[in-house]
DNA sequence: AGCCAGGCTACCG
DNA sequence: CGGTAGCATGGC
């Protein structure tokens, strides 16, 4: 909780997930409608391993082709379905992550699914399994990504070698069961880590040290 | 000119 | 069953 409210009072809220092109700082009622859920779940694919940007540039042409609807994405052809997300890249894999996810959400997304159901759907792993339960069904579901592993172990505070669900625990373990919460500290740590994480500035060059460590 | 980005699958030993 | 090559475009 130290981490996480050190981080609020540095950057404020991030109103993630961005929904057409627009975060919502402070408020945690998104999704609000089905077509916005599905839109968190397209989005969840394409951003894989992919900055935000491009995965946004690939939302932006199916929002444009009318393809940001469960029914339409799933009857139109592939070639069409690639060419549209060719900006997120990895677009021959993705397209056939995006009918996929797409199918098990015309047959389950009227009901609540699990996270093991979840990661039954070709595409799907840890990672982009809780950002769907968390932001598209708003379950407390701990997203954990590369920056949040990045930021955990330069901080000492967890083993290099540690595995996605040992993460996720140990925030799971700490934090009180909050959706807004979970939301919000995940945002955060991407945030924080693009300031302090990324090639231009491991942690580690002199005018640049992480202020999290004078924290803990 | 490379390296990296809000990973996942399939295959290797 | 842990480790890793392959997937691909765009930004810096």
């Amino acid at each position: 909780m130290a981490i996480y409210e050190v981080l609020l009072e540095h950057y404020g809220p991030q109103g993630w997930w961005p929904l057409s092109g627009r975060y919502h700082p402070g408020d945690y009622e998104y999704p609000k409608t089905w077509l916005q859920t599905f839109e968190v779940i397209v989005g969840a694919v394409l951003t894989q391993n992919t900055s935000w940007t491009s995965a946004e540039k690939a939302l932006q042409n199916l929002m444009a082709a009318g393809l940001l609807e469960p029914g339409h994405l799933l009857a139109v052809n592939d070639e069409t379905l690639r060419e549209a997300i060719r900006p997120a890249g990895f677009f021959n894999q993705k397209a056939l992550y995006l009918k996929s996810i797409t199918r098990f959400f015309l047959d389950n997304g009227k009901r609540a699914f699990s996270r093991s159901e979840l990661l039954k759907v070709k595409g799907v792993g840890n990672e982009t399994a809780d950002s769907i339960l968390l932001y598209a069904c708003r379950q407390p579901e701990f997203v954990v990504d590369a920056y949040t592993k990045r930021i955990m172990s330069g901080l000492g505070l967890i083993d290099q070698g540690a595995g996605y669900m040992e993460l996720k625990g140990f925030f799971e373990s700490n934090l009180p069961r909050d959706v807004a919460l979970y939301q919000e500290f995940h945002a955060l740590l991407v945030e924080h880590a693009k300031r302090f994480y990324s090639r231009k500035s491991k942690g580690s060059s002199p005018g640049s040290v992480d202020f999290l460590r004078e924290v803990l």
